[in-house]
DNA sequence: TCTGGGGTCCTAGGACCC
DNA sequence: TCTGGGGTCCTAGGACCC
């Protein structure tokens, strides 16, 4: 029996893939995306030719246009990306049903058991690559190895727009000279650590012991013991449930005002609880994070002995979790944000089954008028205040943008 | 030039129980 | 008055990924 062959797949600056797409006027310009220049943000995404100038995604926006002011900023449309990125899932599914949903644009493929199938996996990884390009419109690129991080891996090596296959015997040549930030989990820390001790290449790491990078970095230091001799038996995933929903807002400008946060509480509350209904889900866990002026931040959960979903209980908890924050806090906020976790299917029938069917049949009738009108066609009060002083946005209606919001 | 939003997983300390 | 060891649950915080 020979061993596995994963695929792995990835759409090339994907969100700016799509708006040059749809948009052909902007072919050949640098494009970003994830907001306007003068925004509170980081780069999403942007294409090659914004790569250029030195953007790359996660650079604050203000600091792309620093290096590209001629680039075009874009705010982004994530539904439809979404949309594409359903298309790209689906086509991948025609090829085996081992697919795993790394993210919006990114799949690992397990072939090892459609072995029957497919005469020649690397021709096959080669016509999925070709049928996503013809029948997407997007570049991708495209890694095959005998586990998931080598496929990884060897997809980095053909990006962008390639295609790199490493084999049983070339584990140790492919890894030796790439660099140790190419292994998923060595973050910005590990790596300062890791250099500190004169380790840069993938082959420095292998004169490390397991017990030092253990004694280093915890558990994660086994994982990238094994990882930088490109072994890994981690499954390929093709479905599991969310662990965590949330919902987050950073604000244009630092907030104080009490009521306005609030009113942010219950729009991020409502859109969770919109969320949880989507996917069937009920939280045992309700979280709410602030982000203070200085960056710091600070979280109250709170474990619940009947798991809820609809907005008036999971704001009612957030509504105390927060207070206890704000009350110790002497720093204006830059960010609100409610979690949702310890997820369950569905709730087991309580004493209060009554008033909850209550609640929750007003989630349904909400969703309902939304699906028709918009998220913004029916709000709470609480809510309507932050609209009063932020107008929502029309054309998208979903997403309230905290920096449409200021004048 | 300040640093998004949505996730996953791990760690550490204190409470509590036996 | 002095006082163990282990297991589990809960909470807070943080590294990391796309």
């Amino acid at each position: 029996m020979k061993g596995r062959t994963i695929v792995h797949v990835d759409i090339d600056a994907f969100f700016a893939a799509v708006e040059e797409l749809l948009h052909p006027e902007l072919r050949g310009k640098p494009i970003v995306v994830g907001g306007l220049p003068h925004e509170r943000g980081v780069a999403a995404t942007c294409n090659y030719e914004a790569r250029r100038y030195g953007v790359h995604s996660g650079m604050p926006l203000r600091q792309a246009y620093e290096l590209c002011p001629q680039a075009v900023f874009l705010r982004g449309n994530y539904q439809l990306y979404q949309a594409f990125s359903e298309k790209f899932f689906r086509l991948l599914r025609e090829y085996t049903p081992d697919v795993e949903e790394a993210s919006l644009d990114e799949a690992y493929l397990e072939l090892t058991r459609c072995r029957p199938l497919y005469a020649d996996f690397s021709a096959t990884a080669r016509e999925i690559k070709a049928r996503v390009e013809r029948e997407l419109g997007l570049k991708v690129s495209v890694g095959v190895g005998p586990n998931k991080i080598l496929a990884k891996l060897a997809t980095k090596k053909a990006k962008p727009g390639g295609f790199f296959e490493v084999r049983e015997g070339e584990v140790e040549d492919f890894l030796r000279d790439l660099d140790i930030e190419a292994i998923p989990g060595i973050g910005p820390k590990a790596q300062v650590e890791l250099r500190l001790l004169g380790i840069n290449k993938i082959g420095d790491l292998w004169g490390l012991p397991k017990a030092a990078l253990r004694q280093l970095f915890g558990l994660n230091g086994e994982e990238i013991y094994l990882q930088a001799r490109g072994i890994d038996a981690r499954p390929v995933a093709s479905f599991s449930p969310p662990k965590s929903i949330s919902r987050e807002t950073t604000f244009l400008e630092d907030i104080w005002d009490k009521k306005l946060l609030l009113a942010h509480l219950a729009y991020l509350s409502d859109r969770l609880s919109l969320a949880l209904r989507e996917e069937n889900l009920y939280a045992h866990i309700i979280e709410v994070k602030i982000r203070l002026a200085d960056f710091r931040n600070e979280v109250k959960r709170r474990l619940l002995v009947t798991p809820v979903q609809d907005m008036t209980s999971i704001y009612r908890v957030a509504r105390e979790l927060f207070f206890e924050l704000y009350s110790s806090c002497r720093l204006a906020l830059r960010l609100v944000g409610v979690k949702a976790s310890d997820l369950v299917r569905a709730r087991s029938l309580s004493l209060f089954e009554p008033y909850c069917d209550r609640f929750e049949r007003l989630g349904q009738a909400l969703d309902r008028v939304r699906e028709k009108y918009g998220f913004g066609a029916i709000l709470t009060a609480r809510e309507r205040m932050l609209e009063a002083v932020y107008p929502l946005e029309k054309e998208r209606g979903f997403v309230l943008r905290t920096a449409s919001l200021t004048r």
